[in-house]
DNA sequence: AGAAATAAGTCCATCCGATAGACTAAATAT
DNA sequence: ATATTTAGTCTATCGGATGGACTTATTTCT
């Protein structure tokens, strides 16, 4: 269906098999020549010259000769390399910085997690601290003997013309590709910003409760609730890269205003501060963590306000995502963050809701899963999306 | 980020050129090699090649020497040839069969339109008279000097592993693309199945009111309520190509039950049914086509039912949109059927909410169009299908 | 009108990268 | 030890894009 819209010459074909080769050892290594040749369907030949490329690149070598005792020859084992090549993934929330370094293999290198209020806080601020804690972890990585390639930034906002609006930072038009680039380390060049949800769909898919999916809605709920969608394989981002805002969604058509003009949205009854208030759990002076325990406490106690607030914001979620399913035909729904600590007590009426609804029409009902990597989702898919492309792309690390 | 899963050679590298100067003929038609080299990157002497594969091919002919009065030697114009390769498009509707033929440029060389009720009838007999129709229709695009590349058929229902459940036919499981390989004439080999409201999408994306919003929703209402959704000049078909059921979204919590199994869903208050009915129109004899007239009527008078039943479809409509607007993120909303007819009344409240629900959070409010193409967007976009498979893969067509 | 300038299109030698198949290497089976 | 089997390398070849020289058709200058 799609035709690219560059030509393809010589070196082209030699990229696209580059990547196809390199994605086939991420895929099965350890794994020889002769197998890649299969699974290719290149030639022995081809697949030599371009391992022996990807070997000069330092992003394959060759593993321990793991033999399983066949007939001939035993052929050479190839793996990814667990160095030099590196992605950084950063992350601001309103309650944390945090920063993961990922080599190729897909291991955790270096990981920090600062707890620290961002919200409200001068956005130059925010960003000096993060590009600080950003140098620490390079540093160390550097000492661990990598080199990060590239990194990426995972924000709690929409991205309008290149600028950040997070209600939830209290960011309005910031800048912050541009402000990051400036005062990042050189090294990480060409800074990429994306929105939490969509990176920690990633983060997920790659490494957490999507990797069987293929296909997925991952929910973000904190103060405000957002989704990443992802479809085969890939990031489903709108035409202007803003789709996913699950949290305004009209859920209760009768319902409360929202800031964002509307009426009724899951965020009304879902988020993070309405959960809190429905459960009759004070404003007060804690962090919102500590509330949300304190939440947690009285469910398992049977304290009826607090049902009475989650049933509210399953019900929500319910209608939710009933319309999401429908509109996106995703085979696996992951709930993350605040859903999914909360998830005991979410996921059973929101299956419910979601097998009525529409059930009949559809062959498979989708699954529903908790985050397998609570807080670290949005991290390490930032760090990913970095070995993707590399993965993708060969030869952009020169 | 994707990687292709097959190797590339030397005849991969030749089929994407290949594509790409075909699809750049066909963006800028009549247009010189000189330009083609320009536009796509290829040097002259390699544009002159794969454009001599494509006369050959006869996909391309030159047009008549259109000069513009530049300096040195004209240039020789190409243009997409208007025959003989064709693609032929066919729908089955509750009320009509549809047939069109289009050339390669996209214009109609044939086309027919059978008011038929197939609510109920046997799906053997329909497809067979869908068949006699296709014969027809091809037949007399021979007479015309045209070769049908293929066939696609747009039906209003949801695939389950090749078998149609289209209720508002009455079909149940139905082996639609067998039972149609079987019936059409053997040229038609290679018969392909949609959803109606998909390619009535890529119809008003291609020849209608999507041609210059690249991304949006196309909804099709008629007693059901689909959508087709077109991102980046893509359809979206989620994860079993089921997504765009838009009709099952939930509008009304405490609502109606349906059929499917959900509560309060959109098209028990925007359906076709749904809204006669809260119009004050009987079931009687009358086709639902004359029924529609007179709800119209009414409202032109000023009816009270029918202003309350067209108040409430516009407002559940609203909801679902808001929701599926967050979700996707279109640039355009087109409304096609039964929602194109009633586009004067419903277009201004939906509008208004659209903007007021998420409307702080997005760059642009969606716009909101009636389809250009009426009951034809289906049929067009179907033989479209065809078309820009071979504009894709010319060699496609031996 | 003839010459110079300009642009389009063709021809040819070359280069890049994949291929097929012969050849070498390293293991197991007999 | 020898035959067999499988892995990996080497070499000639081929498909296809390239760059630059060449030819052709038209406008502009003199």
């Amino acid at each position: 269906m799609t035709v690219p819209a560059r030509p393809t010459h010589a070196e082209t074909m030699r990229g696209l098999n580059l990547a196809l080769v390199l994605e086939q050892i991420a895929r099965h290594q350890p794994v020889t020549r002769a197998r890649l040749s299969d699974l290719t369907g290149l030639t022995k030949t081809t697949v030599a010259n371009l391992v022996s490329s990807l070997e000069t690149l330092r992003l394959v070598a060759s593993a321990g000769p793991v033999r399983e005792g066949g007939r001939g020859r035993p052929g050479a084992p190839l793996s990814l390399a667990p160095g030099p090549v590196a992605g950084l993934g950063l992350e601001v929330n309103g309650h944390y910085l945090a920063a993961c370094v990922l080599d190729l293999t897909g291991a955790v290198r270096q990981r920090e997690h600062v707890r620290v209020d961002n919200r409200g806080r001068d956005a130059q601020v925010t960003v000096d601290a993060l590009a600080a804690l950003a140098r620490r972890v390079t540093a160390r990585a550097g000492d661990d003997g990598l080199t990060v390639a590239g990194t990426a930034v995972a924000l709690p906002g929409v991205f309008v013309e290149g600028r950040v609006n997070a209600p939830n930072l209290g960011w309005e038009a910031v800048p912050a590709a541009a402000m990051l680039t400036e005062a990042l380390p050189a090294q990480a060049h060409g800074v990429e910003v994306d929105n939490e949800a969509n990176l920690a769909a990633l983060g997920e898919l790659w490494y957490g409760a999507g990797r069987g999916a293929g296909s997925y809605l991952y929910l973000s709920g904190e103060t405000g609730i957002g989704a990443g969608i992802v479809v085969g394989g890939e990031l489903f981002r709108g035409a202007h890269g803003a789709a996913g805002e699950l949290g305004h969604v009209v859920v209760d058509p009768g319902g409360a205003a929202c800031p964002c003009g509307g009426v009724g949205c899951l965020e009304q009854v879902a988020g993070l501060d309405a959960v809190l208030r429905a459960g009759g759990i004070d404003d007060g002076e804690e962090s919102s963590e500590s509330r949300l325990t304190e939440l947690v406490r009285r469910l398992d106690e049977g304290d009826g306000n607090a049902h009475r607030a989650i049933n509210a914001a399953g019900r929500g979620l319910a209608i939710a995502l009933v319309g999401a399913v429908n509109l996106l035909d995703p085979d696996t729904v992951v709930l993350g963050g605040l859903h999914a600590r909360l998830g005991p007590w979410l996921i059973p009426p929101i299956e419910a809701a979601v097998t009525r609804g529409g059930g009949r029409l559809r062959a498979r009902v989708p699954a529903l899963l908790p985050s397998a990597l609570a807080e670290e989702s949005a991290v390490r898919g930032a760090a990913g999306t970095i070995l993707s492309r590399v993965l993708a792309d060969p030869l952009s690390i020169g």
